[in-house]
DNA sequence: TATTTTTACGCAAACGTTCCCGATAACGAT
DNA sequence: ATCGTTATCGGGAACGTTTGCGTAAAAATA
């Protein structure tokens, strides 16, 4: 099948006229007079004229639109920082194309090449769990392509960042179960060399430092697939249960691992709070809906989403080359619920 | 910032060539010398060319890569059946570039012209629940640009449609509640112009008419936002109880009603199934997380996705004018959990 | 050696735009 | 009548490719 959209020629060719002209008429130039301009205008709309952005794209290099590389938009954070990046781009006339990694290195680097050759004017992403090589990012940046990173960002590239505070988010949480009594706190998380789980991780020590409670390396466990491999979980989750000196809490570290843990831990027969408390980051609006209810870490996932797209608009519409970066920090939102209740009671049995 | 990639010329430049020379190497033209292959090809593969897309665009009037049009991503269904969609398309190598339409008819419109615009070779769509009016992509259709519908199909477009079997669905569903002494089933669905609303509804009548129910159309709820407006749907809820003849049971027939109803029941202090039952149509996996564990009708929205792309691919190679089109409807699944347990022992207290 | 064929490459047009240069005409000023 | 302005428009190059056609040199044939 053809599909043929109607051209400047053809407006020309009908009205007698240059295409020159006709796009001088198109863009209202001050050099062609009011009734050409009139007879053109009124043409394009009679036969529905849309100016060709390929065309357009190739002669000015640019799209006026933005590469978003995320692992998976199936995951509430990336949904919705997605339509955060949606409603500052539109409105400042940017259109989005976005590309799911799948927690995939070599899918990431073919989505990159892919984007960039199509000439996006810009890219905001966050990597995936398998990356820990980040020179297919650095070829291109350094070439001049605009990369505003999110989330999960690439520590040695020297660009804009915007991130949830995860260590005081992470901090807040264990914190929380602490209060709560518990003392043997497992902390899940996705691959050790994300930059979410190092800060995660971080505000989880730093939290059980200030609380005197030792850090205990059996109590950490790492999904290198963000939680999108059930039996990576439901083994870890296993394993905790396994422990000579038994977990009672358990701060999960992201989206997809928060519900999937859940998961394994209905499939094991485990009873939440009093088998094992649980708090994570996740952003799902269905936390009030479990059962029991789930105690959250919130990020700022739109805001998040509005930020880096600001920031990528800045750099792609600069004149100057932009020496300084920003690494901007949202703070989360703890949202306490049944999962990670104290268990005083039940224990006192 | 400007980003400067490498082109054909500058290869040509650099080795004394002529583009046409560079071009028929790097597609291993048969009139091109061996040397003169190597040399251009070690020498692309050293700076690490890539071909232009846009530039090929330009010329050969396609793009490889398919629009796809949905509501919204933050969807159990549409994320599942997007990826559904890049697991052919990816194959086939197409790319996808994925746009939301937020239930919003003019958003839809833009999406269209922008999308056609920038010459997608074909269109994978779900309409709005806003949309009425087709004529956005009747006229395209016509001018020879291929689309397939999925889900929320327009009728009165020739073209290929994929669906789940939505009638057979909600009969089940339906059936279901009654063969579980539910009397009184009311129905929240989305807009009633939708297709798959209608087809829906028609399912729910057919199991009253069958298990010899009075259809009552004070039980019937229209949520024209699809359930993305919270207060839409808790109206509808609160109605609900204030039937005179009170409801026993609710079928849901969308992913973000079925959710939001949940949610509303909740606030509304509504116990389920002991107030009222609840089965509905959506994919959301966490369904057995939630309190109650909740029965569903799932859509097999990977599928629906893979051979709307397929049909849609086809459409785009074929050579001729198609004249058959099929209108594929895949089998749901019913999962019976807690939400919609028989209430006998309850209610005889 | 003269002629034909093959090999290997370059030229230029085309895709749809924009925009720099000119070009033409009308017109007022000199 | 001559010149400089102004208004209005067209020609053509350029963006990065592909490709039909032309052609020189080399190889094969007579």
């Amino acid at each position: 099948m053809k599909f043929e959209p109607v051209t400047i020629k053809d407006i020309g060719k009908a009205l007698g006229l240059s295409t020159s002209t006709v796009s001088r008429a198109l863009r209202g130039s001050y050099e062609i007079s009011s009734e050409t301009k009139k007879l053109v205008l009124e043409y394009a709309e009679k036969i529905n004229y849309r100016p060709n952005p390929i065309a357009l794209s190739l002669k000015e290099r640019r799209n006026h639109s933005l590469g978003i590389i995320v692992c998976e938009i199936a995951n509430n954070f990336f949904s919705q920082a997605i339509n955060g990046i949606e409603s500052i781009a539109y409105n400042r006339g940017y259109h989005v194309i976005i590309s799911q990694s799948h927690e995939s290195f070599e899918r990431e680097c073919v989505i990159v090449d892919h984007l960039a050759s199509r000439s996006v004017d810009g890219l905001l992403v966050s990597v995936s769990s398998e990356t820990q090589d980040f020179t297919h990012f650095k070829q291109l940046y350094e070439k001049g392509l605009p990369i505003v990173f999110f989330d999960r960002v690439a520590n040695e590239i020297i660009t804009h960042k915007v991130i949830a505070d995860n260590f005081k988010g992470a901090y807040d949480a264990t914190e929380h179960l602490i209060k709560n009594g518990f003392k043997r706190i497992a902390h899940i998380t996705s691959a050790p060399y994300l930059s979410i789980s190092e800060e995660r991780l971080n505000g989880y020590k730093e939290a059980l430092l200030k609380n005197n409670i030792e850090y205990d390396e059996k109590l950490i466990y790492y999904c290198y697939h963000g939680g999108m491999i059930y039996d990576e979980v439901e083994d870890a989750m296993q394993k905790i249960f396994e422990l000579k000196q038994k977990a009672d809490a358990l701060f999960t570290a992201g989206d997809r691992i928060t519900t999937t843990c859940m998961q394994a831990l209905q499939k094991l027969g485990k009873k939440i709070p009093d088998d094992i408390a649980v708090i994570g980051f996740t952003n799902t609006n269905l936390g009030e809906l479990f059962n029991p209810s789930l105690s959250v870490v919130r990020q700022p996932a739109f805001e998040i989403g509005q930020v880096a797209t600001e920031l990528l608009i800045s750099m792609i519409e600069s004149k100057r080359p932009i020496t300084e970066f920003e690494s901007k920090a949202l703070q989360t939102e703890l949202i306490i619920r049944d999962s990670s209740a104290a268990i005083a009671n039940a224990k006192s049995s």
